[in-house]
DNA sequence: GCAATGGATGTCAACGTTGACATGTGTCGA
DNA sequence: TCGACACATGTCAACGTTGACATCCATTGC
């Protein structure tokens, strides 16, 4: 690995003839300093390259840094994207940087990634949690006062502030409104089933089921973490005998996958509603019905959570749960096909 | 600004009985330690719930940290979102780390960002420069050994390893395509100006023209930043007299916006290529024809580029493009209305 | 029996920066 | 004229960690 040897205050102030405490005064607006020597010490740092040391100011100041560290689960997911992009703005607003991570989905990765930003000591940490992570272990940061929120996922062994989707009311809805166009046979693709986010639609889903008075048929439920698994699942799904008339899509991948799914299959005689919305749906053949999540706003109230917490507010852990839309657009009000 | 307050090193060796080196020593797993001092400082650091403060260390042992920084103008753009996922992959393959930022498409933004990492002291700097801005001031670092890979877009004021995709032969080709098909008003929607991705596409676009003697049109060309200013683009450009029958989106924001455009018109009849392909191209009505862009490949070679320099490499910048590849689907194969 | 060896730990200084405090110099009001 | 005061700068130590080197002790070999 090269060797980066990059300029020092201390070197600033020998080609200057000042002391560093002086390039300190000048690089941190802190403190009298001659107009003369300003400029100066300002054209040798610009002369020789020089940026301050981040990590050895920490040392001496301790933990008021600012940047805000963020882990999602998957950067080429539109959905956290929109969500971390959301939170930038928050964050920066208040003068903070964020800095994001991606867990790939894995406990291991999201507690190595973790580990790495709270080594570098971010002021403050949002989570998306992983399938199967578990967050005890940040009990002592939170404990220590390190503002963190929990995000799109409810963390497990450990109560924090946390921002979530209708996710249950929100499934609910989706499903029970393909029942009231006449569908019993509905099927449910989901992302992993050790989601929260899955857990908690998949709840809902039920819930629709049972105050129709349809049975729960376990070979209606299928995964799928990627576009090709949910496309492959939906196929199955509406194949066979006594297949279903209408697919809920728990995500928008796997909403993505089901309309490939279908679409490859030429079935457009069944209903799909999505959870979560696409930009392409309203021209999609049918249009997509949705449920649709408000990513901007979840991460506006992940940033009021964290500003809170950033300002002292030692108050008891709070969940924000925002709420979901149901919009019509078409393919969700596919009546069943006719029974031969 | 809650103080958090962690356990050091020194509060660890305290409670053993021990120097800090000693714990220093377990931690880092260097230099000989009693195997029951060991256990004892291991359990003393669970208890306490230590993490060793990485600016500390990185202040003492120097440049040689673990994460690389990862500048993009959009965290919500997909095509950004799967670059850097791949990324990420390349880069945690090698043992580092990935922090990602964005620069929201500001040169302002981009310099603040690249600061804040630059003053983390990253291993190495990946960055998509944004609109405008200017790059001279990386010179110092690139000089002091800093592996710097620019991506997606080359650098202003500044040669350095860089990874694009075959912008203008890619944009040629799809242009051409739609040529080939009888169109001679084939219009123009761009991402800013400014943007390198954007005066190479367009050059394509005009290499196109200019080889089937067709005149270039300046009132055939817009800009769309966004899907919705896309969308108002192409509802002036495919109405009025004179309109044009074909368009190019020269990216996926702007070929999304066309299609919302396009069919809230009802315009089925007007061709259309986009440049980087979408995951629902395929079911649209017409399926989209695109020049797709290889996401995953850009980042491999990123990674490359970035692992040669990390090795020490010190030959001259070099510059990877990665080929598109032009995607007949439907939209692009249909023929100029009949002229009334 | 004693030097050489090597394991286990400690001591000290340094990384680059800044807080606390000291020093020196010039200006101003009484 | 002199003290008070503001300004300009310097000195020193400390942040948490680790590299270089020292020390102590128990083996080992002859």
């Amino acid at each position: 690995m090269p060797k980066v040897r990059r300029a020092t205050m201390t070197d600033v102030a020998r080609e200057v003839g000042v002391t560093a405490k002086t390039v300190s005064r000048v690089v941190n607006d802190d403190g009298p300093v001659a107009r003369e020597t300003r400029e100066r010490v300002l054209e040798a740092i610009g002369r020789l390259g020089f940026q301050p040391n981040l990590m050895a100011r920490n040392t001496r100041v301790g933990a008021r840094d600012s940047t805000v560290g963020l882990v999602i689960p998957d950067m080429g997911n539109p959905f956290f994207g929109t969500v971390a992009g959301s939170l930038e703005n928050e964050v920066r607003a208040r003068g903070l940087t964020l800095i994001v991570g991606s867990s790939d989905e894995t406990a291991e990765r999201e507690s190595a990634l973790i580990s790495t930003l709270l080594a570098r000591r971010v002021t403050a940490l949002i989570v998306v949690p992983s399938a199967g992570s578990d967050h005890s272990h940040l009990r002592a940061e939170r404990a220590a006062g390190l503002p963190l929120v929990f995000l799109d996922r409810l963390a497990s062994g450990l109560t924090a502030d946390s921002v979530v989707s209708s996710n249950r009311e929100g499934a609910r809805t989706g499903v029970a409104h393909m029942i009231a166009h006449g569908h019993r046979r509905i099927a449910f693709v989901g992302d992993l089933p050790a989601l929260h986010t899955r857990r908690e639609r998949f709840l809902g889903y039920r819930d629709a089921l049972a105050a129709a008075g349809i049975g729960f048929d376990r070979t209606l439920v299928e995964t799928g973490h990627d576009h090709e698994t949910a496309a492959a699942a939906v196929t199955r799904l509406v194949g066979g005998e006594d297949p279903a008339t209408a697919v809920f899509a728990a995500n928008n991948v796997a909403a993505t996958g089901a309309i490939l799914g279908l679409a490859r299959l030429g079935r457009g005689d069944v209903a799909l509603v999505g959870f979560d919305d696409l930009p392409l749906a309203e021209v999609l053949k049918p249009a997509l019905t949705v449920v649709a999540q408000d990513p901007a706003a979840i991460g506006r109230a992940a940033a009021g959570l964290l500003k809170g917490r950033l300002d002292g507010e030692r108050s008891r852990a709070r969940t924000v749960v925002v709420p979901t839309r149901l919009i019509v657009r078409g393919s969700g009000e596919i009546p069943p096909a006719a029974v031969p």
